[in-house]
DNA sequence: CAGTGGTCTAGACCACGGA
DNA sequence: CCGTGGTCTAGACCACTGA
């Protein structure tokens, strides 16, 4: 009754490896459940503790295991995604409720949301920043407001706004910290820039290391990267804001309509 | 003239890791150039082999470098990605070129487009694509499409489609693997369905296993997965498609009216 | 062929968590 | 305190690449 008759080209680690993944596919080992020990597989399977130990390092770069020193391994539990629409920048939304649609998310989840400026400074646009605002990168300048979210003090998001310098003035936007009731969009109206488009960019990657230690993220989590532009009725594209979130607790949803 | 001044309590993987890194960032190690090998790295900071490949896995999974079997550790070379937006489903853009959007932007790459639509079968849906749809679980059918995307003969994106029985019916959708002129879009029109709004839940995470070796995906990308779900003029949601992309290689586009 | 990464061994000591 | 993961050593052999 071995399960693999002799000819198992796979090496021990895979071998190991493979067979916990299976066992977490199952359900075997539930989400949240202890795996067990390096020491515990190394005997099971007559090898080096090293060998186990490499067999769970492929199963935390899959993000399917979290390793917790002094406790033990654990199947990873998968939280539900946040779902972060289109309708954040609904002012309908907006009035309603006067909570930032990031809140509704986070409470909906029986979770506390905080949100917290870091910074407001004068700076460079980074390239692409200054491409989606029409100013030329080496010279603009514009106003950088670093915005970080949490969920239960557990940071979940960042998000770096860029607003020109001809578009923020002398505004809250350019200095304070706090900007008052509505939020920043409500600022922008103040000023005669009106939200009516958005355009939204996407990718995923790895976490630089500063950010996978600022987000404090378990290794196997990708980020999602956002780089988001607002654009008002006269096509003038006057705020991008670029958020990387983790991937293993945000989610996107949008509906849109297809244009011919 | 130590950098590390005698107090440096990162373990030495840590420490050649973050050299190594910041040798990438500062161009010094450009894009797809050789890392020193494992020995070379061993012997430079006075460690055991083991110790230096310890950092190297720590850069891998942070998707920095690939290794390749006998040849050496290279900075991974970071490809523009493609730029998938909501214009993909853009009746104009579909009759004007006669090309799929994925098509149009691997030619802008220079690279060879191929599809491929590899099964067509009938099946219950999954749970998250029987909710879009609107059916239940346990009983509905529905068509399941998998269509594979190829960017000179390397896979870039699967994509899944579920079509309700009751929408297929007879259809060339419900059994042809090749779908004619206008592709999937226009056979659906031909059965009543017009497309005008979509909604995309998008999500970023490790590849599964069958996924990392079915894209042949280096260790440290993640996929995008994009579940789409197409709604006509009476709001019915007639078709899902989930996308797994590798992230590498796929970015997302989207620009859309910001709905009161 | 020499040089590279891939895998493994059998030890060792440390740091953390929980009883 | 013990059991856990985190890190390291100094070897070894294999598999692959390219001259």
């Amino acid at each position: 009754m071995d399960e693999q008759s002799g000819t198992d080209r796979r090496p021990p680690s895979r071998r190991i490896a493979d067979d916990l993944r299976a066992s977490i596919r199952s359900g075997e080992l539930a989400s949240g459940a202890k795996l067990p020990s390096e020491r515990e597989l190394a005997g099971r399977y007559g090898t080096a503790r090293n060998t186990a130990r490499e067999a769970i390092s492929i199963l935390q770069g899959e993000g399917l295991v979290v390793a917790q020193h002094g406790r033990g391994v654990f199947v990873r539990p998968r939280t539900p995604l946040m779902r972060l629409g289109a309708n954040r920048y609904s002012r309908q939304l907006r009035s309603e409720t006067g909570l930032s649609p990031f809140r509704i998310e986070v409470t909906k989840q029986g979770r506390t949301p905080k949100t917290e400026c870091r910074s407001v400074t004068r700076d460079k646009p980074p390239a692409d920043v200054a491409d989606r605002l029409g100013l030329d990168a080496s010279t603009a300048t514009v106003i950088r407001r670093e915005n970080w979210y949490y969920a239960d003090d557990e940071p979940v998001q960042v998000g770096v706004t860029y607003i020109p310098v001809d578009v923020a003035g002398e505004s809250p936007l350019a200095s304070e910290r706090t900007l008052g009731k509505g939020s920043i969009y409500a600022r922008f109206e103040d000023l005669g820039y009106r939200i009516t488009r958005i355009r939204e960019e996407i990718s995923a990657r790895m976490p630089y290391h500063e950010e996978s230690t600022g987000l404090s993220m378990p290794p196997g989590v990708p980020v999602i990267e956002v780089l988001h532009t607002s654009i008002d009725e006269q096509h003038r594209a006057f705020e991008v804001t670029r958020f990387v979130m983790r991937g293993d607790l945000n989610g996107l949803d949008y509906e849109m309509p297809v244009e011919d």
